[in-house]
DNA sequence: TCCATTTAGTTGACTTTATCAACTAATATG
DNA sequence: CATATTAGTTGATAAAGTCAACTAAATGGA
């Protein structure tokens, strides 16, 4: 059985991974938002009209911290609500023409910032780390469908 | 120019490794320590006598958290504090006996949730797995030589 | 139709995590 | 020796996250 290099090398990886995403946070600085403000306007911006609710369940948030946070959004004219018509308790989210102005901004930021790391590589070694990416994304997501079936 | 693909490659797996490593700190519950104790802790595990500095450096923290993080360790008689010779300002960290028994019972737990994903696997898949994880990290690196050189 | 239950979101109180600046004591350097 | 630097601590706060109680609306029977 190799298992226990796997299990060494898979949390080597994932020491290392918080590391390097720790430094790429640092490269949001510029940004006004922190890490889970960004991600919550992601999704905003990737799907207008979205809930709260959605959202909590997306991210895993607790709903009491997302509530305060879209609030702050509002208050700063960068998220919208807006009440459904079809059922009132609801309220769907849309970053206003200034969110979506600073969102993509700061989107332009983390873009270079990973650019940056891509840069230092050969072409062949780009194409290599982002298809090692998605390798890693399917076999989780492989082990994951098991875990769930059983 | 695949830049493009590639950095929105990257990006993704960014988020999807972030949900990730949240997930598998759930499964830390049931120890008694979160990511960052845990990760204070395994250095002093990996690296006895280490200084708090060394280890704020390692792993980016403030030094006056980190103060008080192992103040608590000590007095949970967790961490003990030994004054250098050769310098009075310096305190070498040490896992007490107790706190060794505590870390490598969470090290067992924390192995046992990365083993969980790996069984999701076949023999074939888990290497192809840990081996894009390594790939990820040689290239990463690779291109940090790169941008420091410069 | 009524009533119990569930659901989306909010609010208050609180804990944990993290940051900043000011400080002490020890060491290093010109 | 005098000044600057360094390791670590302390106080004051801020930011992040959690939990329980709550409101208002919708749902699903009996």
């Amino acid at each position: 059985m190799l298992m226990d290099t796997q299990i060494a090398a898979f949390r080597r990886f994932n020491r290392f991974y918080t590391r390097e995403l720790g430094l790429l946070r640092r490269n949001f600085l510029g940004s006004p938002w922190s890490l889970g403000e960004m991600r919550v306007l992601y999704e905003v911006w990737m799907r207008p009209g979205l809930l709260a609710k959605e959202i909590a369940e997306e991210l895993d948030l607790d709903a009491a911290y997302l509530s305060r946070l879209i609030s702050r959004f509002e208050k700063q004219n960068i998220v919208r609500r807006e009440p459904s018509d079809r059922d009132a308790r609801e309220l769907h989210l849309f970053l206003t023409a200034n969110g979506l102005r600073q969102v993509e901004e700061t989107d332009a930021v983390q873009k270079s910032a990973v650019s940056r790391v891509l840069e230092g590589l050969s072409e062949d070694e780009q194409v290599e780390l982002t298809s090692a990416m998605q390798r890693i994304e399917t076999l989780i997501e492989t082990s994951r469908q098991k875990n769930v079936e059983h």
